[in-house]
DNA sequence: TCTGCCAATGTAAACGTTTCAAATGTTCAT
DNA sequence: ATGAACATTTGAAACGTTTACATTGGCAGA
């Protein structure tokens, strides 16, 4: 006997039939206590495990949800997907997790097979919440799903996201706050980022709004981590920059890098922001200041969501949840005189 | 007709037998392609997507392996499961991702649902390798699994990583070689991570061999990041430190972040080496000196030799990876009159 | 003793595949 | 015309569960 042990061994060997064994698995409290002992004591001498995809065919629902993150490479979507597996441990759910590495082609595909697997439902962070072929098909087969980090302009779709633009408008006006006027954005490129585009909307609301016309963008692919080159010109050119608003806190990271690069220092010479609050942030030099999102807890608030869907709630919500920023030092205060200085020393 | 499409269903569509169906999707080049054709014709009209759940109960296989890591919340383990990820992806692997939280406890139950699924094969990063009832089982019941980060005693275990207590005799080195001799390993608890004993036993190692008599150590819970106190002795006491070599970069990152916040600089007052290569490291200030893994890769070949276990490759093999040290700027040469000045002025 | 009821267990039919063995058709040399 | 050889296709039996329904037996009430 060189193949695992089935139900019918278990069956077999406690002299009892294969339903009974079944309900003793599944519903304990249904049978009398001495049946009940018998069969595990099977399982056990048989060292039986149950075969979850027979299980699976069975049943209408799997246990099983899938999940979609740009990359885990970012610790933002790393921790988001703690938080899931969290909450789905929890839960006794089963987890299947894919990435799209921020390409929009490789989403239908990754969601595709997570429907082959048959998933209760899907928790997704999309290159693009908008006129999205996923979300299309999600929604024609009617396959519970909630969004992470996205914010559909459709209302009908279950999001749980920070305020995007807000976040970005409040870490921008922190910087306006401490004199500066003259500021750029480094984002990922919009294809691959709807949130991209949407921290860039409250980036340019926090300019117009303090009267700044001049709105610097620099858009880089994903993963990139070197602004050096992509800098340059705006940290040593004639209108040099005094304060970059990164769309992502791994990017602020990388800008204070080439910042530091370029001989400037951070805060003293340029103020770097971030979004998303990560947790490196708060042990670096200078402290990052950041719009800070819940990251984990959002996680957890998606598989919460998402398990509500499956039951059949209907009406999805979204969710916007508060940010609010940290208390860094990579921020400060304009020093027209030591930023003219350190310019034009190169 | 709201229920989900079937084989039967294309069947029927496409008035072939279910067989014909199957093979079509299966083995497209065995099948004329007029009939293939009329199939995939009738798959695209009806929406039909196979169960996979159907498929995995009649194959032996599932094409599914499992994976158990400490925590996403490092970006060391979240890399390697990148590059599990990857190499899965290019094989049309499905991967079941677990997390342990560094508890041997939950190890077990973690590697227990995984092989309720039947997963072909698992990779696992232990707390620890040695002794561990988790590979008793997985030997036991003759299920493929690799090892990653772990370095096993037994070798008959297939395992990869690189040579740990290599690594911390490496990065201690070379603040040997830049003159310090008071230094202090900064790890996790043993329990939770047999590389973190590893790691120390190699810093032993290098002091013995320069002839340093004290050993300091100080252990943290896995997942904390604030060490300011733990480090307060060993940095203002009598006899305080000038190295702290980490065990892992997140722990240097911290280290490096409460010297800061004792008023100390790095590299000036204190050297901070660290062990791992995340790339956070290489773009923070000072950037990180590290005993840099190829994480990613090692994820990909973790892959790729459970991928030659599961197809009955016997023989298990274990694979140390090379490491090197990054050139960074968190180890100093020891400036006794600096230290003396900064310990002095708390 | 019989009836009816209830608790405990068992029987058997799915669930959606894959695949072996068998059936059907086609071609071609004889 | 016959049948061998082959190319296609099909029927049907698994795979390991869950569960509606049937069966069994014990026991209370008459």
């Amino acid at each position: 006997m060189s193949s695992k042990p089935t139900m019918r061994d278990v069956a077999r060997k406690s002299g009892l039939s294969i339903a009974t064994v079944s309900r003793v698995i599944n519903y304990p409290g249904e049978v009398p206590a001495e049946t009940a002992e018998i069969v595990t004591a099977a399982v056990r001498y048989l060292n039986y495990r149950p075969n979850i995809n027979g299980r699976r065919l069975k049943m209408t629902h799997t246990r099983t949800v899938g999940v979609l993150v740009p990359t885990l490479a970012n610790p933002v979507f790393a921790t988001s997907v703690q938080g899931i597996e969290q909450e789905a441990n929890e839960e006794g759910l089963t987890v299947l997790l894919t990435s799209s590495n921020y390409d929009p082609e490789r989403e239908m595909g990754a969601v595709s097979a997570l429907l082959n697997n048959r998933v209760d439902g899907l928790i997704l962070t999309l290159a693009n919440a908008d006129n999205n072929p996923v979300v299309d098909l999600l929604l024609a087969e009617k396959i519970p799903f909630v969004l992470l980090f996205n914010q559909p302009e459709r209302a009908d779709i279950a999001a749980i996201s920070v305020d995007n633009a807000q976040s970005a408008f409040d870490i921008t006006n922190a910087m306006i706050a401490k004199g500066h006027r003259s500021l750029v954005m480094v984002a990922g490129q919009f294809e691959s980022s709807d949130r991209s585009r949407q921290r860039y909307d409250g980036f340019c609301r926090a300019l117009d709004q303090a009267g700044i016309e001049k709105k610097h963008l620099v858009q880089v692919r994903f993963g990139e981590t070197d602004l050096v080159e992509p800098l340059r010109d705006l940290l040593l050119g004639p209108d040099a920059v005094t304060g970059i608003v990164c769309s992502t806190d791994m990017l602020a990271i990388a800008a204070i890098s080439a910042c530091r690069a370029h001989g400037l220092s951070v805060p003293g010479d340029v103020s770097v922001g971030g979004i998303d609050g990560i947790s490196v942030g708060g042990l670096i030099t200078p402290k990052l200041c950041s719009a800070v999102q819940p990251t984990q807890q959002m996680g957890r608030q998606a598989l919460a969501f998402l398990r509500g869907l499956i039951k059949g709630q209907t009406n999805p919500q979204s969710l916007l949840l508060p940010h609010h920023l940290s208390d860094g030092d990579s921020i400060g205060s304009i020093r027209g005189s030591s930023r003219r200085r350190s310019s034009t020393r190169v």
